[in-house]
DNA sequence: TTGTACGCGTTATCAC
DNA sequence: GTGATAACGCGTACAA
């Protein structure tokens, strides 16, 4: 591969000439110029891309952690994630942790070797301490999970106050004993929904059974198995907020399977207002959260410190959610469908 | 941050030193090697990977390009090729296309920079001639696209045969006119479908229409309208065959809230096996292709090559795909659920 | 307007 | 066993 020296000799110039055109600075005549370019050309030079970062300190690059990119909420977020942060010119690197503490600090490591400029979380699976410790290697954004503590940018919709809405309008529509699953317990999502579920059930004196929180309700299958669980030891549920759409289409789908009536036995909330909850029969209500907004803003806000420098101040960022009802929960069937 | 330098410095050795320790490298005593670990340890060294890179012209890094990443199939293609990579120490930069080749060409400059050491194509949307020139710059993997004359790793299905399978379904069930919905005509998956479903009509002798073939189906919101398209314009087609679980969700949607039943008046193949396909109602007649293998086998053979050499020759690894009849085609309902 | 020379942080080659 | 020293390819004070 041709190297700018290569470049330098073939136009008869110095390196310090031939830089100066590669990064159109001023103060080179035009004819120079075009012997510069015309050398590029012919020894098809690009620059070496290591040798810029190495050189600039800066690698151009951020890294996304999530849980699992099949996941649609997250795959929705890095969809417009890569889009901005290409406008910006930067590019992602995306770090599945699946779940584990280990592979997320793996990932964090990509600060400190200064392999990438900056990192988005969207899950967190260690102490926010230990996060802590990489804040100064480099700017972290935190979004979906808000962590009260963390004194940097947070972006994320009102987990408990959607949680609530959700509860309310499952209790409004006929439920008197509600599920709600989860994820799991050391999720900040987690502990915000929770919050807001349980809000609900108090104000509307609805008893609080230690039964009616599963966790590990992550995918489609995890909602079909969750329903027998349920079905079989809590028969007298008959209302269930599932931590997302998948949950809840797999979860009704067994219902349905079983000749259990959704809504009229058993009414479902989703989140995230994905694809399958307009396509389910019953369609399913959901919670819906800006995604793409959310995600643009977190690159915008990394790329705004990597660039202009960052300080360890919280600073929160709250989108609006919506509720979204659908059949999955209307008992009375007069509803327009979208 | 502290450099090997430093490290050096604080354990009163020299920058070699403490390079071999670095590197596990044998010829060090015992004591300086503790020596230099303490100092590590004391000044929080890391090495610093911009310079490694520089040194080493490696970058452990790898693009993957492809269309959109909400589309389930790119997304579980890439949930196992971020594993396989992350097992072999490299991470995974993501390139969205979003069909555009000038896209498309910006992500494979990566390969010229050296901010990669290989690229997987999962589409294609220059022609093969462009992309052949990076070939020189670092190795490529062409996953699911396959273009014949490319003198590169291949992994794939049998496109033709899957669709040509999927189109003698459609016509067994009962199917006398079928439509086939399809991304684009440029596309090289496009191409070997169209042949498998070309080959069926022949052999069953059923004419072909050039209506039949219907372009730009690439999500649920395409499958609602082709569905409208199809019903308005020719009515007389009673089979389906969709590129995607995603469109043929979408068709099946709208023909059931349109009171058209499926499978008996219109039946609907998709492909992928995605979890839609199996909870829709009807659920849908698919064709599964083995995601996750094809995904870890990319990684393995684009970082063999990155790792011991490449050389421009075909190599074509093909994988076995799956007819999965559901209820979106068998009109006689004797059907077990998976 | 152009060129010289140094340093970014590592690793490999050689001499000791 | 250990340590100078020279690359890797680039950008930029500083000098001219």
């Amino acid at each position: 591969m041709a190297t700018i020296e290569d470049v330098a000799r073939f136009a008869g110039l110095s390196r310090t000439t031939v830089s100066r055109v590669i990064n159109d600075q001023p103060y080179v005549s035009e004819e120079k110029r075009s012997r510069v370019e015309d050398a590029m050309k012919a020894l098809g030079y690009v620059p070496n891309s290591s040798a810029r970062r190495l050189r600039s300190q800066k690698t151009e690059t951020i890294a996304v952690l999530l849980p699992r990119i099949t996941n649609p909420f997250f795959n929705h977020l890095i969809e417009s994630m890569e889009m901005k942060a290409s406008e910006w010119g930067y590019q992602v690197i995306i770090c599945q942790t699946h779940d584990s503490p280990q592979k997320e600090r793996d990932y964090l490591e990509l600060l400190r070797k200064k392999q990438v400029d900056g990192i988005i979380l969207t899950s967190i699976q260690n102490e926010w301490e230990v996060i802590e410790g990489y804040l100064q290697s480099g700017p972290i954004v935190l979004c979906n999970e808000n962590v009260e503590e963390a004194q940097v940018p947070v972006v994320h919709v009102d987990q408990a106050k959607a949680a609530y809405e959700a509860t309310v309008h499952l209790i409004e529509q006929g439920a008197s004993e509600i599920a709600f699953l989860h994820g799991g317990e050391d999720s900040y999502v987690f502990r915000h929904r929770e919050r807001g579920f349980l809000k609900a059930l108090h104000e509307r004196r609805l008893p609080r059974l230690e039964a009616e929180v599963f966790s590990s309700a992550v995918d489609v299958e995890s909602g079909r198995a969750l329903f027998h669980q349920i079905r079989n030891n809590y028969p007298s549920i008959n209302g269930v907020f599932a931590g997302s759409d998948e949950v809840a289409a797999g979860f009704i789908y067994e219902a349905v399977q079983a000749g259990v009536k959704v809504p009229e036995e058993i009414s479902v909330v989703g989140f995230d207002n994905q694809a399958i909850s307009m396509l389910m029969k019953p369609s399913i209500t959901t919670v819906e959260q800006p995604v793409q907004d959310m995600g643009e803003r977190c690159v915008e806000l990394l790329i705004h410190q990597v660039e202009n420098g960052y300080s360890l101040k919280r600073e929160e960022h709250v989108f609006k959610h919506r509720l979204q009802a659908r059949a999955s929960t209307t008992r009375q069937s007069k509803l327009v469908t979208l």
